[in-house]
DNA sequence: CTAAATGCAAACTATTTGCAACGAT
DNA sequence: ATCGTTGCAAATAGTTTGCATTTAG
């Protein structure tokens, strides 16, 4: 593992967020980390395939990664767009059982509006009816 | 309805698979359609907007159109990349309990090897003993 | 000294858009 | 005559790659 590459782990091990690709790179120039956008590619589909960091995709959105590997799914807020995990369990066996078949994994992803985002929506509502 | 758009709706409502724009684009041309590119997507998502297709994000893959608005999830190959329905039923209300929240919505894409493709695999794998 | 890692710019894939020409009412 | 639809080409977003250069062992 080179400097870069650990300096890159250690950024995102250290954050809450799902961060896409371009958030790290952004997140490595506020650490003054001198990093290219290629790199930040790089280094990230490294992570993903040494299997130290998963990718998680959700329709119409960049691709984020996770630096939680165990299995589990995710929530996305469809108006701050910010992705969290969700442990729901694992499905594998129910789904194997109701396709008939081995199956290889699986992806849920969950669209919700976050509380946060919802208070403020609601707010907002509040706002209007004000004026 | 433009009359584009009514024979590109015959056309998707008359196959069992789930295409790819391009797939669309490339059956037109063989349908003898004389349609744009471009055409082709402006009209697959006016199609979503009016609710009478759902577009199908697969990761990694690009977006396919599914003739079948039903709440119902998908099944992916990742060896011939066929996309197929699966009836898991609606985990709408588990979702809801397990997060403690609200939901709009989520999707379930299970990845496999398809029987076929299975079959194929383990013919592929008695041609290399026997060599 | 060698091989791997990096930066840069260009390529690439999927998709969307601006705009002029076209076609139906 | 007007307005929505189309085709084309260019733009865009996200990501990957080729290649010359730098870096580390």
């Amino acid at each position: 593992m080179t400097k870069l590459a650990a300096e890159m782990l250690d950024l995102i091990r250290s954050s809450e967020r799902h961060m896409t690709a371009e958030e790290v790179f952004m997140l490595c120039k506020e650490k003054g980390i001198k990093i290219s956008f290629a790199s930040v590619y790089r280094i990230l589909t490294n992570f993903v395939d040494d299997g130290i960091m998963r990718k998680v995709s959700i329709p119409g959105e960049p691709d984020r990664f996770d630096k939680t590997v165990r299995p589990h799914d995710h929530i996305f807020c469809s108006r701050c767009k910010k992705v969290c995990d969700i442990d729901i369990g694992d499905l594998t066996e129910m789904l194997e059982k109701k396709i008939g078949s081995r199956i290889d994994g699986y992806t849920l992803s969950v669209k919700y509006i976050c509380p946060e985002c919802r208070r403020l929506e609601s707010s907002e509502a509040e706002d209007k009816k004000s004026v």
